[in-house]
DNA sequence: CTTTCGTTGAGGGAAATCCCTCATTTCGCC
DNA sequence: GGCGAAATGAGGGATTTCCCTCAACGAAAG
């Protein structure tokens, strides 16, 4: 159980996190903070609400998730876990256990797990554009109390932000759509109308309106109802 | 400074605050956390980036915020703190330093407050929809730490949904789309205006306008470009 | 050093959307 | 039978978006 030093750590390594420069780093003090509460398996992604998948990236995955002589790899696993599903609903970290029945794996959301099995903790990570990303812990025999859920959600939201910031720095640029482009068409699709935009990124209605049209044509779209859907289908902007 | 009984006090009171039954027992649990560390001053609110005031509705505000002999009142003064506008663009909890000049108050957004005048943490509250709400808070000498700013985004977050639970009894009833309504967005996503869709399905440009604003009230929406990501994201429509 | 690209901004006008209210019909339900 | 919800449609006006062209500036690329 979490006592009083166990407080003063999740701080401790929430800053450390924070400043992390690399993955590594990120992993090994989650890894740290994690292991006295009986947390042994990890895995951190980014995700989006975007119908069918969820999951878009995975940072790190790590521990034994699935019982011994499975033959699917990590990241099927995760993919179709309903567990991971289930943060599409959820709006706060929450605990499920898995226990091993006759016909297969039953996961279920708890409050308080308990007993045989795997249980975890998954904690679904927010930002500006709604669900990010998320962190799944996991272990046999974990630590589930109240205060544990408050200090892994602080800590899985750093390594999130953290990851991402260290991950996406390279990759970014991907898309057709310039940074501003993508910028402008976030807030659009965030229900801001272009008039609020422009005073938002302190521009003119002017060169709102032509980035709207230049997104447009870009996407090879009629509308820009239609530009959001293709944008959050090509992962230009969030789902 | 924090200390180790500090991290211990604000998991304590962020779980004090997660099972309040009043906002007045939220207020207090704040209030006796914050005050050690030199806050005085609170506002929490409900904002959101998809309307054109931020602000959405204020469920606390406390302390001398004004300069005294100011006659504005609390909300004006909240609503129009260009400190309040930048959780626009802010991702996470940030310090604010306001200075008196000559020429009025000057608000800058810095690292480490120090000096003169009133300084704050404004801490944005990300959920599902993204930007949902935000809490301020202010004092002269206040502990600018680190862990302080991590202790207080901890107790801001869970007071912001604990209040909203409290006051908004039965908001965010994201009713479902009926056939017709979804069939019209399904169209407008694939880029169709409005007398298109209308032909193409045998109506009046006016039922489908009608359709397009039932489904803009439904989803609690502003725009259809925000439709379309929102019906994709509940997963009305195909992303 | 020239070209390209991103970003910014504008004029002028056409088209589309959005907002309010009101009304009719149909359909399932108690 | 009456009641509420969905679907349909309209009037009339206010906003907003969209389209075309033109232009300047800086940075990066060639």
């Amino acid at each position: 159980m979490m006592d009083e030093a166990a407080a003063q750590q999740a701080f401790r390594s929430a800053l450390v996190i924070e400043g992390a420069e690399s993955l590594a780093a990120i992993e090994a003090e989650v890894r740290a903070f994690a292991a006295p509460l009986g947390y042994d398996r990890f895995v951190l992604f980014s995700a989006s609400a975007t119908q069918d998948e969820v999951v878009e990236r995975i940072y790190w995955v790590e521990g034994d998730w699935f019982g011994d002589g499975e033959s699917v790899d990590a990241e099927t696993y995760v993919r179709r876990c309903p567990v991971t599903r289930h943060i599409l609903e959820a709006r706060e970290p929450f605990f499920w256990t898995k226990t091993i029945a006759k016909e297969g794996d039953l996961y279920k959301i708890v409050r308080h797990p308990r007993g045989q099995g795997v249980h975890g903790l998954q904690i679904p990570v927010f930002g500006r554009l709604g669900l990010e990303g998320a962190m799944s812990l996991g272990g046999e025999r974990i630590d589930a109390s109240q205060r544990a859920r408050l200090a892994l959600g602080l800590i899985a939201t750093m390594a999130f932000f953290s990851a991402r910031r260290l991950l996406e720095a390279a990759v970014e640029a991907v898309g057709p759509l310039s940074d501003r482009e993508r910028e402008v068409l976030a807030w659009t699709a965030a229900g801001r109308r272009q008039v609020e935009i422009a005073a938002t990124l302190g521009l003119s209605e002017r060169t709102v309106e032509n980035h709207l049209r230049r997104i447009r044509k870009r996407l090879g779209v009629a509308t820009t109802a239609q530009a959001i859907r293709v944008a959050i289908r090509n992962g230009e902007i969030a789902g």
